[in-house]
DNA sequence: CTGAAAGCGCTTACAG
DNA sequence: CTGAAAGCGCTTACAG
């Protein structure tokens, strides 16, 4: 007769087989909700693996499914990004899990270490296949993980659009609402020389926004001029630098919208400095609405938009993509540029005299 | 005779190994750097594996080797968390990697769902052994994800002590130090009625601060008042809220120390409302300079430190606590308190007049 | 120095 | 409804 002890060692499926004295396969499909399995044997084994703390090795299934039931988000640590991290993944990430724990799905986050390749990592780690899916970020208007992950044939999503490959699947802000809203806003409190800033890096958004830019002044009939497009880090400390800039002009601009959110902390005090009072000396409006520029003195005209809600369109996004899921959101859209709505501050709420 | 042309699809070892008509076993020790294996041979499979992109499947790998070279941070994605995200991990992460990479281990980020129990969470991932070592942190006073992984003998180390388990691997801030020195400054510039924050969760940093506040306190013969410790959220608005506190105290303190590092940004804000300015109207030290406090004026005394040397402090004592990499790692502290050093603004920068 | 074979822990056709 | 067996991709004793 076969102990029914307590195994010592609860390593593997086996062992709680043994312990339950039937087969590893009986056990497996009782585990993983399969049909053809007596109520009660599965009731069994429910419990013992909830008394004996068995839950399947990863590797083992993984191997065997071909699957590893893993989406990974890589996000980068560059000194930059360590410097001005803001909440944005943290926020995005919510959603991303409630979406994807439908599926039992697990996120994961891949940190690409600042002095490794984003692309070289990103090979790395789809090639070891330690997941099913990537989401990647930051897109850069060339951006080669956009290939890469099309040639391998693994299923993505960006936060953000680019240049590289054909038709992927992307989700990103609407940065052609903010410049248009913006600069309308603007426009029609009598300004005429309207600043922005945009990154100095090869980041794609920062393209999609100086465009977005020139169309709104033409829209308004405001000639653009390049100078006006200050080219700072996004952060806190490239705010600051955008306002020493924004002084040094000649014929200094009246009003200036900001690609970050964290910029106008930096640009404030920079500001302030110089006796320059935003909302009354200067227009300001911000990007996104962030919970650390919500204390900001005269309060900042920004937009406001959900983490959570385009986590969840991210993960949809993706799934579709996914040729296990694809049939359960049949109604995603490839593309999606996700709306911002105005949020009104006092940043920018003075009018112009008319120039004579 | 076998085709020897370029596989249409290289999925494993074993295309890489009839491509090169030469065993699995030894495509798989060339690659691994066993010593016995041709030069010739080595470098044919090494430029075939980098010309059709073969990186070993990593369950395989894992599966028989009982091991998945991967090292995971816990972290948790709660509104909290979300809203007041700094920049704490991402500076870490970075220390972590360098160090992890010294011995090809990956470092991968767990965040735990907000809707999930972080120690269910916790056992669910170890369980499924997708990684060889944990590293958590926002230690609870009480926390059962310790007991969890001393139980289970994964190894693990934690950023934050705790009352729990016995002696486990940990590596904290020097919170005893901060307190120390902020009352000891504030006491010299004739400060008797001195506030403190603390988080309002049972995370266990606020324990070691009120009570190493406490002494402090003893030490330059103030007595402890209960009334000055102000309970809020490790937020902007927390500091906002502490603020607003303050000002209701009949006898207000004349200084007070925050133990999270954007509170001074609330704080500020919630001071200026009311017409007081810290450094004149209110002495105020925060805690660990961030980039975004940089900007406050007047300038906020604070406390610095080097949160890659810390990644990098933790990442060797986690290695000191693994099996496979004890030895290299021989004189590693179980236990480290982190120094933090003093940077000296404004925001504290007056002489308390003596009561009479 | 290389090859053949075992086996890591699991899931899943296939029999019965 | 259950069991026996194959096999996912790899690494590693073991022979030779």
């Amino acid at each position: 007769m076969r102990t029914k002890g307590k195994p010592s060692s609860m390593r593997g499926i086996r062992q709680l087989a043994e312990h339950l004295d039937i087969s590893i396969g009986t056990v497996s499909r009782a585990l993983n909700g399969k049909p053809d399995v007596n109520e009660e044997t599965r009731r069994r084994v429910l419990a013992a693996a909830e008394e004996l703390g068995y839950v399947a090795n990863q590797s083992g299934r993984s191997l065997r499914q071909g699957e590893t039931k893993v989406i990974g988000l890589m996000i980068e640590s560059s000194q930059e990004a360590v410097e001005n991290a803001d909440n944005f993944f943290l926020g995005v990430t919510s959603g991303l899990q409630h979406v994807f724990a439908r599926h039992k799905l697990d996120l994961l986050m891949l940190p690409c270490p600042s002095d490794e390749d984003p692309c070289e990592y990103l090979k790395r780690m789809v090639a070891r296949r330690v997941v099913d899916a990537m989401i990647i970020s930051n897109t850069q208007r060339i951006d080669r993980r956009i290939d890469l992950l099309s040639r391998a044939r693994i299923p993505f999503a960006a936060v953000g659009r680019s240049l590289s490959a054909g038709n992927f699947p992307w989700i990103d802000l609407d940065f052609e609402g903010v410049a248009e809203r913006a600069v309308e806003r603007l426009a029609a409190r009598g300004h005429r020389r309207i600043a922005i800033t945009a990154p100095s890096s090869e980041v794609n958004l920062g393209y999609v926004f100086v465009e977005s830019y020139r169309r709104a002044l033409e829209k308004h009939g405001i000639p653009f001029n390049p100078s006006l497009v200050i080219r700072v880090k996004s952060s806190e400390q490239g705010g600051y630098q955008a306002a020493h800039e924004l002084l040094l002009l000649e014929d200094r601009p009246t009003a200036v919208v900001l690609i970050y959110e964290l910029m106008a902390i930096g640009l404030y005090r920079r500001m302030m400095e110089s006796g320059i009072v935003p909302g009354r000396d200067l227009a300001v409006i911000g990007f996104r609405d962030a919970p650390r520029a919500r204390f900001l003195q005269p309060s900042l005209s920004c937009f406001r938009m959900s983490l959570y809600d385009l986590g969840i369109a991210l993960g949809e996004m993706l799934l579709a993509n996914m040729p296990a899921y694809r049939e359960l959101y049949p109604d995603c859209g490839r593309n999606i540029i996700w709306p911002l709505e105005l949020v009104q501050g006092e940043s920018d709420a003075f009018e112009i005299e008319a120039m004579v």
